[in-house]
DNA sequence: ACCTGAGTTCCATTTAATGGAACGACTCGG
DNA sequence: CCGAGTCGTTCCATTAAATGGAACTCAGGT
């Protein structure tokens, strides 16, 4: 099934930084000759799976991809309670929440909810970011063993501190970071799983450093805990240690 | 590129009620032989298009499109400032709105902003909707010509209907629902174009029905059609008309 | 133990993907 | 107006992969 992975590295081109592709992009990101390209594109196209942009060369993906997010998060009943919570903590406190997953040592969120502050952060949903790096990752992270963040990040030079940090998340039951991956935004995130169907997800809120106090920040922190709490135990979570703020 | 067909086609399965799929789904779904969507499957899941469901036979879409739908989003100058607009709106008015494409006879979300009432239409993000029954569907085929939308719809019992709808919808500027769809939810729609690149969206507001009597609507037309106004100017959508109120 | 339904694997056959090269379309600079 | 450069598509013989019937495995149910 040659053609389908190349049409799935061709679909993975469009992470982060790469709002549309050309014949020429793929053939020089991917190295397949430019025949390969031009009829792969061409093959997409027709499935539904690309579509040009107005009359150019360029493709963006297509109206097929465009409800299967959606369709990721009607398969999950975590999802589903996660955002929930989210979405009220967002209301409330004004902040922009989201709901992430991991992907190994990527974290990608799965919905969100804008905030309501006249100053909030803009939500990045879509955007892959290292896991190590951000609250909502790490509190992904901190459910693995250390074995298995070893195993991950094996040769990584950051393995030394994002253990330490991750002995902090389990103890705490929550993620915090302060202005790590965005400058002058905080973010708390706590992780819930369901253990039927091997999932994890991440509640996270984002707020701009300057408007929230510890206070503020530790009421936020109860709010998700409180909803990540009762998922946890509906839904059999027995690895959830509710956050000691 | 037989291979890439099937898994659209596979991939298409996922559409509204339907979250996940087992081999025999896609047997039913598509009357393809087992053993073809046994190694389909197998091999969608090895690109990442697909993951199973915890441990399960039951399969969603996978990882890999989770950010394709953000990817589309950035592609989009239009797309862009529509959001920008109608999350102002959002936010001022407490009701949810949505930027919507069409595609053929079906609309579908792209991107989506909660309200923040406590009485608020829930978001729907991902679900087509008929293009003909909704204030955002008609809000875009309100932008082709009697003789595009009679093609689209010949044979189809609505077109008489349609046709007079979308007439009324061209002069006022903007479209309404009131319960159409859902009992209890109007909404309000306004389309803008890019016509560098051919696209169209809808802006969107969806709203309680009791909340709002019409000088309440007509404010958030107006907030919608000042938005929809600049953004029409800036790219150069001649076809755009300001809303009537 | 025996069935039934779901999923996978096997194998010969058919069908489609591959990539080098030739061709057409467009742009830029002279 | 021409030629060089870039980009995309098409052609064709070769090679590799998809196909589907049948046999096989693995549950859960009786």
């Amino acid at each position: 099934m040659s053609v389908l992975n190349n049409a799935a590295d061709v679909l993975r081109c469009f992470g982060n930084d790469c709002p549309d592709l050309t014949v020429s992009d793929v053939v020089r990101l991917l190295g397949m000759p430019k025949a390969n390209a031009s009829r792969l594109l061409k093959a997409m196209r027709e499935a539904n799976m690309l579509e040009t942009i107005g009359d150019s060369h360029r493709h963006r993906p297509g109206r097929l991809m465009l409800d299967l997010a959606a369709a990721y998060r009607r398969s999950s009943l975590l999802i589903g309670r996660a955002s929930e919570v989210v979405a009220e903590a967002s209301t409330t406190f004004g902040h922009t929440g989201y709901i992430s997953v991991r992907d190994g040592k990527e974290v990608t969120a799965v919905a969100d909810f804008q905030g309501t502050n006249a100053l909030r952060v803009v939500s990045n949903i879509g955007r892959r970011l290292p896991a190590h790096l951000s609250a909502t990752g790490r509190s992904l992270l901190a459910r693995l063993g250390d074995e298995a963040v070893h195993a991950l990040y094996t040769g990584h030079g950051v393995l030394a501190d994002l253990t330490e940090q991750l002995s902090k998340v389990r103890h705490q039951g929550f993620a915090y970071s302060s202005q790590e991956a965005t400058p002058g935004v905080d973010a708390i995130a706590i992780s819930v799983a369901d253990p039927r169907t091997d999932e994890a997800v991440s509640l996270c809120i984002v707020y701009p450093h300057a408007l929230v106090d510890i206070k503020g920040r530790d009421e936020m922190i109860a709010a998700l805990a409180k909803g990540a709490a009762r998922i946890a135990e509906d839904l059999g979570d027995s690895a959830f240690v509710a956050p000691r703020i």
